[in-house]
DNA sequence: CATGAATGAGGATTCATTCAT
DNA sequence: GATGAATGAATCCTCATTCAT
């Protein structure tokens, strides 16, 4: 009855919302694949006919529940950026900070539906995730990255690419993957200490002073 | 004809190796889901009916094709390791060049499967991995940083655990989306490039005279 | 903006017609399967849900679209026919001229629709149309025809419903079908030359002068 | 027990044609649209799933089905035609007596599927039927006029083509109407009555010594 | 009167699994 | 052992119809 009286209480404007909100907790929960639109609809509080007014179909779902959540990861960061007063270290903390310090619920089931389960589903939807997500935020760090070694802030021998693209995606994988913690002992790191560490630890790998064990050349 | 032929002449014994070196090229190619039994049966010269022979059903024979592989990784690295009179910087570049060198198309083809789209459709094959995979690598390096520490090495307040961590997963996943370099602009590095860089920028973490900007406090 | 102006300018009793026309035009167009009620909603300038003010359903809608246009195929035709001064031949001449003639895009729409496609879908339209339509022109056509035998103007052997029905329903396959043209090479014929043709054929068949050539056996 | 017995009797060779033959019988019964494929399956003792090894999809089921039954039509047809010691109205019986004298369950079956209920649904076949069926049975018929009028056998002015394609559609419609004779009433004639006064009307209206009341104008 | 959001039964298609041959 | 025909549960999507606004 309640529930009757609620689902007939329309809210055109807030469904569409409503319905990626839901999707994107539901394709996170149990996989795009094994997700039914009924899931998706019992999750918003709609039928799975309901849907289909506002999407298209179930990728278009995902694609668009994918858009939806992008902006906020990328919201202020960039002209937050351009403030260059500060050093780069400092600004590379920030953005890095932002991006897998507090992660919301939500933010995490994007992730994991993204890292996980969309690449052969959804092909498309995952090339441009890639591209827009992971590659972008790499891209940004690479140049900031850059910038401190221009400024000779970082030693400017570093491989200033492939640094900040593993520092995304590590942190990537490891927040998804900590979601199983509980299933495989010894796994669990608090999300706090492993941003910091991560980020001891690139700024490490780029300090100036710092001289490696004779780089590249004499391996054996 | 030839190719049926050629299987044909095989012993009898080979066929369940067959089938699980097919099913796991099959299943990373086109994804656990998206592969049908006739598909696996077809690059292993066999009809579906015969898997059934070997196989309990479609997920019995993907976790049997993810352990088929896993012996290969960690095969003769663990007594290797025990040789301990190389510096421990040498030997982690051996071990991390050992697993993401020379990736042969078997081993990125497993790597792929679990990294994507196993999670949820088969949760116990993935956790089973994500432990004696990811975790075992990210222990054994954890292991040979904190040796490192203890001799003096590398610098003492690094924190092992996410090193390791951040090294093994980030490498792993640039190399599963090195597979998508061609859909994503920018994004292709070669191997030798990433796990040499790796390498230098993880040791350069590590290095006991690396003193970074003042960490966590005055930033800004 | 303009046309839904226009049409919101126009009497509500207008309405139920409006809808009647758009109804028959794009049912005869896609079919009445293939037909949403949405569409016919566009073509008519109101959206699905008006149609249920003035139609119990999507059948209904059908059955009193056919009927709208009933009426003027036998419009005038049976009074006119009711002048029995001129030669059958000549009535006959007109009558098919009438009908067959000079088709509207309407009339060309109604006849595809129920030629085609009905006859599954609503099957109580078919058989009334069946009755009113083709049944009711041939027996008025083979009244003719007995009139004609009965004066002396056509033989008196020929089988005069036969005739009639064949001469209806070939016709209206015909033109039915010639909307195909396009894709049926050699199939297009103009519609004068299809009814002139017809109607000669069809008189000669029955003049009294004509023999055949033996017809295989003396039946009758 | 016995049914499924019969069921698991596999007889791998006749079940295409089954499915065919009970493709066609349900489509003509039900109407394309109408029918599941769990109707076929169903009628030809199978379930719908085995439909689907023989057959791409429902489409590809209704195009196979039809042209399953094309042969036939026009079998031996052009061979007993290449005859030319008989006169052409002798070879004109013969060969429209053989199309719509003693129509089979089936033939009258695709018939039927064909003229109504295609159009729309699934428009290709359609117009491969109307290219293949109606159009050359009347080129084939009309080539007879002509051969006919070349002899003096009929006269030359006829419109050959337009009486040739008269013929065919219009007993072709007569023929698929009369199903619903039950329900329309005065609508019933007998077959035989049907095809043996359209060919002496036929006949009839190419008669040479004929002569039509004023035909419309001097027409050449 | 009119709108259009929401419903939900219906139907085509897929594919892991079984089992007669 | 091996085959591949057959099964049938599962799932996406459509659209006539309802009804709150």
């Amino acid at each position: 009855m309640t529930a009757r009286a609620l689902r007939w209480a329309r809210r055109p404007e807030e469904r569409p919302n409503e319905i990626l909100d839901a999707a994107l907790a539901v394709f996170a929960e149990r996989g795009y694949r094994n997700t039914r639109l009924e899931h998706v609809g019992d999750a918003a509080g709609v039928t799975k006919g309901a849907i289909y007014h506002y999407f298209e179909n179930k990728e278009d779902l995902l694609l668009r529940a994918i858009e939806h959540r992008r902006e906020e990861a990328f919201g202020r960061i960039e002209e937050i950026l351009r403030d260059k007063s500060a050093p780069v270290s400092t600004r590379i903390r920030l953005v890095v900070r932002r991006w897998f310090g507090a992660l919301t619920k939500e933010r995490l089931a994007v992730v994991t539906l993204l890292v996980q389960g969309i690449a052969h589903e959804a092909p498309d939807a995952f090339r441009r995730w890639l591209a827009g997500g992971p590659m972008r935020s790499s891209e940004l760090i690479a140049a900031l990255v850059r910038e401190g070694q221009a400024r000779g802030e970082f030693r400017p021998d570093a491989d200033a690419d492939v640094a900040a693209r593993l520092l995304v995606s590590g942190l990537l994988q490891q927040t998804v993957w900590q979601q199983y913690s509980d299933a495989v002992p010894g796994m669990a790191v608090a999300q706090d200490r492993l941003v910091d560490s991560a980020l001891d630890l690139f700024l490490h790998s780029l300090h100036p002073a710092s001289r490696p064990q004779r780089p590249l050349k004499l391996k054996r």
